[in-house]
DNA sequence: AATACACCCAACCGCACGCCC
DNA sequence: GGGGCGTGCGGTTGGGTGTAT
């Protein structure tokens, strides 16, 4: 657990904070601590919250004897104590209706976040800061423009739909029937006709090599076996079902990751309709997708999205 | 092995809003 | 109306850590 890691920090870490500009703030201990939070003071607030529920906050932290603000009491509980606060990578899942859901309303995180159980504004907002945007400035392009909002939908969601795909075949066999069994809100669907509903996304040729299960470089220190989740279906199996359906334009049977997958009923096989010319992508943008094919693009750069996305 | 760089994310900030007195 | 308080939101920061050189 990361507070764990917080907590083995030294009190004199906890100043160095650029937030700690005010140099009193750790020479007179009365005054409101700042930075990382110990484990003493997570038990404490886990303590309280117990006994006497949230809300009132600045009072809470008084009389919990944490010398914190309100506010930073409840940021500590809403984004990392809180019970069903969820640790580890996103799942294809979420990544997807992360995208969908901010293409709909932008840097809406908490509303983003409400669609999403068990993950917080802010960690959706990390997520777009670091993976999203980052891919955005390798293509030189912004995140917020059109430009990007086309490459998300015709090569990164694609990519996301392949991986979901991808892990519900290899697992709906052995474990769709017990996950389905065992998770009330994940109902019987029946088959959608995906094609039906103008479902459009073409799917990239494959990546030139793929390591299941190792797509992230770096130690996940909030790893989902702390968890005790499957990265690859685990995440959104909470999530409303007809909730999700009822906000992003994805099939609600894709977030299960799990269940029959009418494959080619949502897969336009349409390079076509690919054209390039038909993105509003800048044009040094559209010299990196290429101009006849798929291979143009470097997809050497794109399928490293795989890492970037941890997918 | 040492150093530099890049990335992630917890925690902060300022601001806005609603409610109550 | 307006001041105070509590809460929520989005943006930003910087320490810890992984990776590259």
């Amino acid at each position: 657990m990361r507070a764990v890691t917080m907590s083995s920090l030294s009190s004199s870490s906890l100043c160095k904070k650029k937030s700690l500009s005010s140099s009193s703030d750790c020479d007179n201990s009365d005054q409101l601590r700042r930075g990382p939070w110990t484990l003493e003071e997570d038990n404490l607030l886990i303590h309280y919250i117990a006994c006497h529920g949230e809300g009132r906050w600045n009072l809470l932290a008084k009389r919990a004897g944490l010398r914190r603000t309100g506010k930073s009491c409840r940021l500590r509980w809403l984004n990392y104590l809180k019970p069903d606060v969820k640790r580890g990578n996103l799942s294809p899942q979420e990544q997807l209706l992360i995208l969908d859901l901010h293409s709909k309303w932008g840097n809406r995180w908490s509303k983003i976040a409400q669609h999403l159980p068990g993950r917080t504004d802010n960690e959706i907002k990390n997520y777009w800061r670091t993976r999203v945007q980052k891919q955005a400035r390798h293509l030189k392009v912004d995140a917020n423009s059109t430009a990007f909002q086309d490459i998300i939908k015709r090569f990164w969601i694609p990519r996301l739909l392949q991986k979901i795909e991808g892990s519900t075949t290899s697992s709906s066999s052995s474990s769709s029937s017990t996950i389905l069994s065992e998770n009330p809100t994940v109902v019987a669907h029946q088959p959608v006709n995906y094609a039906a509903q103008n479902f459009q996304y073409p799917i990239p040729p494959p990546p030139p090599q793929e390591v299941p299960g190792n797509h992230q470089g770096r130690h996940d220190h909030n790893s989902d076996s702390e968890n005790g989740s499957n990265p690859c279906i685990s995440s959104t199996e909470s999530i409303n079902i007809s909730q999700i359906s009822q906000v992003s334009e994805y099939p609600a049977s894709l977030f299960h990751g799990m269940g029959s997958f009418p494959k080619d009923s949502y897969y336009v096989d349409n390079m076509e309709a690919m054209s390039l010319a038909s993105l509003s992508v800048p044009a040094g943008v559209v010299q990196n997708l290429g101009e006849s094919n798929w291979g143009g693009y470097d997809f050497g750069d794109m399928w490293s999205m795989d890492e970037l996305m941890a997918i």
